[in-house]
DNA sequence: TTGTAAGCGTTATCAC
DNA sequence: GTGATAACGCTTACAA
């Protein structure tokens, strides 16, 4: 690092490496650029030593500019303070350093106008694609960046109208089986707890799933026998008087079963812990006697309770995202891709434990 | 977005635009940069509907080559896995958004050669700043960005023989507090179990504080009154093995206390999770009859299951971190600085419940 | 094997 | 008011 007027510390550039090596700056990015076999090993060497000398870092920037490729990758999520989250934050970030990308990450806090302003932010920096994992955002925020344009990947949820590459739970596959496990435990009165679901396909798929098992489970047991109780139930988690209201709901619900053990089974990680929540302020910190929660993503706090969990395998959805993403980068031109990956049933007191017990 | 050769669609440029409007480059970039007062509205009618036409969106990295900042700052987290880092993390975006920063997150996932690597990769984009949270750094790999290089702030640790700007809970004055509430509490057997903390300044004072709080109280006392215990619990969470024998030191200390409710400070959230991790795998789900837990870091575990914590102002600290970096990027030159913020007290059952209840 | 020069998309300097 | 033109730090023909 050179020290420039004023004392002000300047970075050494690239002209500085060639003054200093005694060369021309073709040389030393040809050096950088890991053209070994074209230098001599005497010019080598020197280049070698004025980059130590000067602590030469080159500057991606005006090599992303000349390239036309800066390495740089956009992460939007949606909620950075949701585990699935940082779950898949940590297999982009992995995938990306396996790759030679940097993941530039961007939080909208489940706000849709800042998932517009980051993306708009991001193809000002000239990211090479994006990873997408957001509450709103439009069809056509995307598609200037879908075809032909900055290519993306979506995470977890699809956007109506839009073709891209998309990675996330196999959602109907794991909703079946949570419902196949309650049921073999004998519950006969099941809540699926999620939030407003119209416009997310992931809570849309999981809502339908649970319908789906409820309705085979109905055929399979004929007309004789006991009546098995299902029902769906909107958690709204950004308007807090909905959410007492459906807390209120959850409160008759229990009421009118009586004493029985009911099951709640939540869409995702948040609608769980709100409930959970619910539950310990209300009925102590006995609540489990009386409901027995399940819930997909697992968490901290599922096992330091025994909670029932259907993890998702976010670290391999960040990075499989980031691998597509690559593909697409690097020119890939297949049609749109689908990866859904299984999640894997956690069976803890929740839902193990019957009444009996 | 305009379609270049193969239908590969191609981002408008400052010139596509200049020609779009009819004019040069020079007065775009005048309209770009707001200095639309030495512009006539006609010419500046024609820039911006020619900007609308084209989508066209400025290059931050031309930009930042030429004007020598562009407007990245690098966060570097020790563990993004952590509720803390989520937390700051949050108040350093909120702060970047309200001042026109973007913030490049790096996640170093508890690995001391990652670390140095993203400070390495990060420098090379060119970031006009770094906060820095993380476990190893060592002053060296910081000094040439810290001094007259790139200007650093250091989150929650200072680092041995660097003077940077710091933001960080005030240690002494939680920990003082937490100790405080423990003894009026009636609490005589106090464990305060903190990760490896010779080489982490926050962990020091923290367990610094707990010695202090712990013969204070004694002096208090004098010689006639009943015994008060305390001691310090090393609880190294990077060597699975170290974290079994620690339980084991648990299990043993719960024997020794007979039936007798025993306090567990922990020094942060990550100890206090492996702690009722393992009571509760140990002891069942009542596991808190038998022991008192308090944590600095509150979660949503804590509230889950009624456990006592001293809440960080976690985005408050990433908010100010972002602050001081500005000052200094702005060119400020004061001496380094302090920001400790207060913690607070957030009384849970699990200490406000005596033995007696 | 090495170097010269043009150009990536901006902004800054200086003329008109 | 407006617009050439020269940088910024790099890569890449093209020459030598």
């Amino acid at each position: 690092m050179s020290i420039g007027p004023m004392g002000i510390a300047r970075r050494a550039t690239i002209s500085d490496v060639a003054r200093e090596a005694g060369t021309g700056k073709t040389s030393v990015s040809r050096y950088l650029n890991g053209e070994t076999n074209v230098l001599s090993s005497d010019l080598r060497a020197r280049i070698e030593a004025a980059i130590k000398r000067l602590d030469y870092r080159p500057n991606q920037m005006a090599r992303g500019l000349k390239r036309g490729r800066n390495r740089l990758v956009g992460l939007l999520v949606a909620d950075i303070t949701n585990p699935y989250t940082v779950g898949v934050l940590r297999g982009v970030e992995a995938a990306c350093h396996a790759l030679g990308l940097m993941p530039l990450v961007c939080n909208a806090a489940n706000e849709v106008e800042m998932e517009r302003r980051y993306l708009q932010l991001m193809t000002t920096y000239r990211v090479e694609g994006v990873i997408v994992n957001a509450l709103g955002v439009e069809e056509e925020t995307l598609r200037p960046v879908g075809e032909g344009g900055t290519p993306a990947v979506l995470v977890d949820r699809s956007i109506e109208g839009l073709s891209a590459d998309m990675v996330g739970l196999d959602n109907g596959e794991a909703v079946a089986m949570g419902m196949r496990h309650l049921l073999e435990q004998g519950f006969d009165d099941i809540r699926f707890a999620v939030q407003p679901y119209e416009s997310v396909s992931s809570r849309r798929l999981r809502e339908a799933a649970f319908r789906a098992a409820l309705e085979q489970a109905h055929a399979l047991r004929g007309a004789g026998a006991e009546p098995l109780r299902g029902e769906t139930m909107v958690l709204d988690l950004s308007d807090a008087e909905a959410v007492a209201r459906t807390h209120e709901a959850v409160d008759r619900h229990l009421q009118e079963a009586g004493g029985r053990r009911v099951a709640y089974f939540a869409a995702n990680g948040p609608v769980a812990l709100s409930l959970a929540l619910h539950l310990h302020a209300r009925y102590g910190s006995r609540w489990q006697e009386r409901v027995a929660l399940m819930s997909i993503d697992d968490s901290e706090w599922a096992e330091l309770i025994g909670v029932t969990a259907i993890r998702q395998p976010t670290y391999a959805i960040g990075y499989r995202a980031v691998e597509f993403l690559h593909e697409r980068i690097e020119g890939g031109v297949e049609p749109a891709r689908e990866a859904m990956l299984a999640g894997e049933l956690v069976v803890r007191r929740s839902t193990a434990w019957r009444e009996e017990d």
